[in-house]
RNA sequence: GGCGAAGUGGCCGAGUGGUUAGGCAGAGGUCUGCAAAACCUUGUACAGCGGUUCGAAUCCGCUCUUCGCCUCCA
């Protein structure tokens, strides 16, 4: 079995190999931190986060990178436009380093909460300005690029295949697009910044060959891609609103610099939508992961984000994330119960599941189609449990080892249990372990009594605190739901 | 205008030339003091119109609609 990836380099699936045997590099673009991060956000890096789990569950090294942008850049590739970490600096009267520590803080802290892995290096872009002047001198040197009045631009029309991941490629087409009537220096319109030399008060500037000022919006990538992976990399990923032009400008510089194929596939997750239309930062219609962290367990939007393919959009809606908060609560329940479950004797064989489980995942990394296994997998379970001959218990360990498997470490929705078990609360957890065993007792007494009115009140009551209780065949059990 | 993606049952959402995706919601049932959970049963879906084919929702063409990119954006 082999996993297959599709490429937007030639928009097919392709066996994936990576360029060093047991070895992938990954690069993923990062968030500009500037605001609190958002549902898209999480949608990508989700996804992200799954892929490089599932490379490390087939056995591979994983050498993952993930910037962070926290250069400002222009709102406009025409010189033109302001810095967005600036503009947030004077508008929250700070500076614009203080805005982007805070803002990375915030960004770690909601992938915290969604259970998304830490790359490898997460190099941010202040921390690398001499590579990216240094990329750029070899740009200059190559006659790839230009120097006017202090800006260096990157010279398209020297660079065959400009274009070549978009489908952009024709130029003059592109240029008659383009407004006219453009201040800039540029010797053609496509034509994009290398470096920008700094107006009066712009406060992120470094010194470099041809002005003080600071680089331009493609660069941090190509310079910190190469630095930590080298200069071909096996896989990089982003947003599809990236493939054009951040990602074709990318591969110009990169390739142009070093004669050698940048990336060899080039992956792009899709939107988050409300009502079909595209969350966006700018388009001010963005959910703050934050605030829906109030309502809703974050788990339960990694388990919404999995459900639907990275390729496709997902459309948010608030009945589309219960539903999710209804399935996933089947699937802990499963887990729950299989933990809680007696020895039987009954043979259960999970394997045929953990095949499928597989070949979906292999497939393009079709988590909608791993967690359909894992629902039917649930049913079997719940039926072969309920069966009086229950499960035996090397059946009931290989079950439970492929869930946490596949539910925990791949797809990271059923680690619940490890969420709510912090440290300094295990003490807290025993004790209510053992208040709830009294609790429990005296409910059964009161059931064996016929005062179905006390039982009940026992169980609203602490339904009221988040706490559940179920009669089953071998007597109550309880759950804690309030943990989120 | 150029480049690209997509239209699936009440909702979300996979997939595919002929055989059940899955989840949520709904209906009926089993179990239960009741509840919850679980299990069983239940849904003649694939934008429209042509074409290819023994057979298409799946391939081709046209039409309609939606979305993304062409300004920063996950």
């Amino acid at each position: 079995m082999s996993l297959f990836i599709y490429n937007s380099l030639g928009r097919t699936k392709e066996k994936f190999e990576p360029l060093h045997p047991g070895i992938v590099s990954m690069y993923v673009c990062g968030p500009t931190v500037y605001g609190h991060a958002h549902l898209g956000h999480a949608k990508s890096y989700v996804s992200f986060d799954v892929v490089v789990r599932w490379l490390r569950q087939s056995g591979y090294r994983v050498k993952y990178v993930q910037n962070i942008t926290d250069v400002g850049h222009l709102t406009d590739d025409a010189d033109e436009g302001e810095d967005k970490i600036m503009k947030q600096a004077h508008l929250e009267k700070t500076d614009p380093m203080e805005i982007a520590q805070f803002y990375t803080r915030s960004f770690y802290e909601d992938m915290d909460w969604l259970g998304v892995m830490r790359a490898n290096i997460a190099p941010a872009a202040t921390a690398h300005i001499p590579e990216q002047i240094d990329l750029v001198e070899r740009l200059v040197k190559s006659g790839h690029a230009y120097e006017v009045n202090g800006n260096v631009y990157f010279s398209v029309k020297s660079f065959d295949g400009y274009g070549k991941l978009s489908g952009r490629t024709d130029q003059d087409a592109l240029q008659s697009g383009i407004r006219v009537g453009i201040r800039s220096d540029k010797r053609e319109s496509s034509d994009f910044a290398l470096w920008k030399k700094a107006d009066e008060g712009h406060l992120m500037k470094w010194n470099s060959p041809w002005s003080i000022g600071y680089p331009g919006w493609h660069l941090e990538c190509s310079a910190m891609s190469m630095k930590y992976l080298g200069e071909t990399i096996d896989i990089h990923g982003g947003g599809m609103e990236n493939k054009f032009p951040h990602h074709d400008c990318e591969i110009a510089q990169s390739e142009a610099a070093t004669g050698k194929p940048y990336v060899r596939f080039w992956m792009h997750n899709n939107m988050v939508t409300i009502n079909g239309i595209k969350m966006g930062k700018s388009l001010k219609n963005s959910i703050n992961l934050k605030d829906l962290f109030r309502e809703t367990d974050p788990l339960v939007i990694r388990f919404f984000i999995l459900q639907s393919h990275y390729r496709s959009q997902l459309d948010y809606s608030e009945t589309a994330i219960k539903a999710s908060a209804s399935g996933l609560e089947k699937l802990r329940e499963t887990r729950r119960r299989l933990r809680e479950q007696k020895d039987g004797s009954g043979v259960f064989d999970c394997e045929p599941f953990a095949r499928r489980f597989t070949e979906a995942m292999d497939d393009d990394f079709n988590t909608p189609v791993a967690i359909a296994v894992l629902f039917e997998l649930s049913k079997a379970i719940n039926a072969a449990l309920d069966h009086n001959e229950g499960m035996s218990r090397q059946s009931r360990e290989g079950v439970e080892t492929f869930l946490d498997q596949a539910g925990r470490e791949t797809l990271g929705i059923l680690n619940q249990e490890e969420q709510n078990g912090n440290r300094e609360k295990k003490d807290c957890v025993k004790k209510l372990g053992e208040v709830m065993l009294i609790l429990l007792e005296l409910r059964a007494e009161a059931k064996k009594n016929k005062d179905f009115i006390l039982s009940d009140k026992i169980r609203n009551l602490l339904l009221d605190v988040g706490i559940e209780i179920k009669d089953t065949k071998e007597g109550a059990i309880w759950s804690d739901k309030s943990g989120g």
